[in-house]
DNA sequence: GTATAATGTGAACGGTCATTCACAAAGGAG
DNA sequence: CTCCTTTGTGAATGACCGTTCACATTATAC
């Protein structure tokens, strides 16, 4: 009776599918689903062989957290490159956040919250950074409008900053509560934007 | 070697006890924090006798949401009888509600993403209609600020609800996320409504 | 080709936790 | 005071899951 036969990759690849696969775990049904067994099966190994590549369950989050991490600050430069105006920038970050909850479920939340007595404090460290830088590009946004007279001077960068991000949180919450019917993320993202965008702009109504 | 002599209370005695430290128990750690071995030794009994009040830990949080329900009520209610100007009792709840979430920590978003992969789905079928109901109080308050002309009428009241409920959430998930320090909640929140009330009122600088 | 390291596997271990159950203690009605 | 119901207890059960380990298989260097 021989074995399966399963072919034999190096590392770092496995690594890479492995933490690909367990961000989708996470966005799915949060840090708990991220269970080795479901995410062994995902990758087509047995759950022990997920331990030839991380040291632990603790170490795939990490990866998983990593990679994350790398797909909001993709889009924090691309909204950089594609226009200059600061108020524009803000309004494609937006939806280009709102476009990456949509497929990769609310990560963050998730994230944030995962509730593991144990993990849960040493997985907040690693994910407090991530949204730290998230409000500090937002924040640096609001500040070169400040400077190039299309933004307000009197509302605090890091203010608008939280606001920003609420508006992306707030409906994928609601959305996420409902199970995922009845809630329209990208309506309440651009409704919100309208309305947050009169209470910054020097001269509300244009962009 | 005789029994401790533990008294006996009345089960409805023993159900107010439990849901409250239930409560408690969520609002430290999130859901799965709940734990029938803790939640024993706070209320003083030994974990069997938990079962003679709550049929399990399902109903026990269904119990737990509905004192959590009752709280956020309250505060709606409040407000309106401490203030005539829609506004105002936007400001007030606002406020109301940061001291909640102050004193009894972050228990809705917890509840929200508490990431039981089994158990999520049911909870969060109990915890959408608290959020909806608060949502819709809000919403209420704004149409009338808007009927009474303190309120832009070309912001929809979903979306000022949405907003403010965001301007609660956003630092408390950062509060969360920071471990509890060097996130000033209020100031965040006070700053946040400074900001939303430019775009929503109609004659922005009173209240 | 063969030796050696890297990778993959099934089975078993151990910890955590909700839940159950037979029995004990307490409270109240008579 | 006594009976019966309500409430409380410790021990045991069983499910779930991460992790380990001795051994098998594949890749790779030589």
């Amino acid at each position: 009776m021989p074995k399966p036969a399963r072919a034999h990759r190096r590392t770092d690849v496995r690594r890479e599918q492995i933490a690909r696969a367990a961000l989708g775990l996470v966005a799915e049904g949060g840090p708990r689903a991220l269970r080795i067994a479901v995410l062994a099966r995902r990758v087509g190994l047995a759950p022990s062989a997920v331990y030839r590549h991380f040291h632990g369950k603790d170490d795939i989050l990490v990866a998983a957290i990593e990679r994350f991490r790398d797909m909001v600050l993709a889009n924090v430069r691309a909204v950089c490159i594609e226009s200059p105006s600061a108020l524009e920038r803000l309004h494609r970050l937006l939806r280009r956040q709102e476009k990456l909850i949509r497929h990769n479920a609310p990560i963050m939340p998730r994230l944030a919250f995962g509730d593991d007595p144990t993990r849960g404090a040493k997985w907040r460290r690693r994910v407090a950074p991530v949204l730290g830088e998230f409000l500090s590009a937002i924040a640096d946004i609001v500040t070169q409008g400040q400077r190039e007279g299309e933004i307000r001077r009197d509302v605090p960068p890091d203010t608008v900053a939280l606001m920003l991000f609420g508006l992306l949180m707030v409906p994928t919450i609601l959305w996420h509560l409902r199970g995922g019917v009845g809630v329209n993320i990208e309506r309440h993202v651009e409704s919100g934007w309208r309305t947050l965008r009169r209470a910054v702009a020097v001269r509300p109504g244009r962009t």
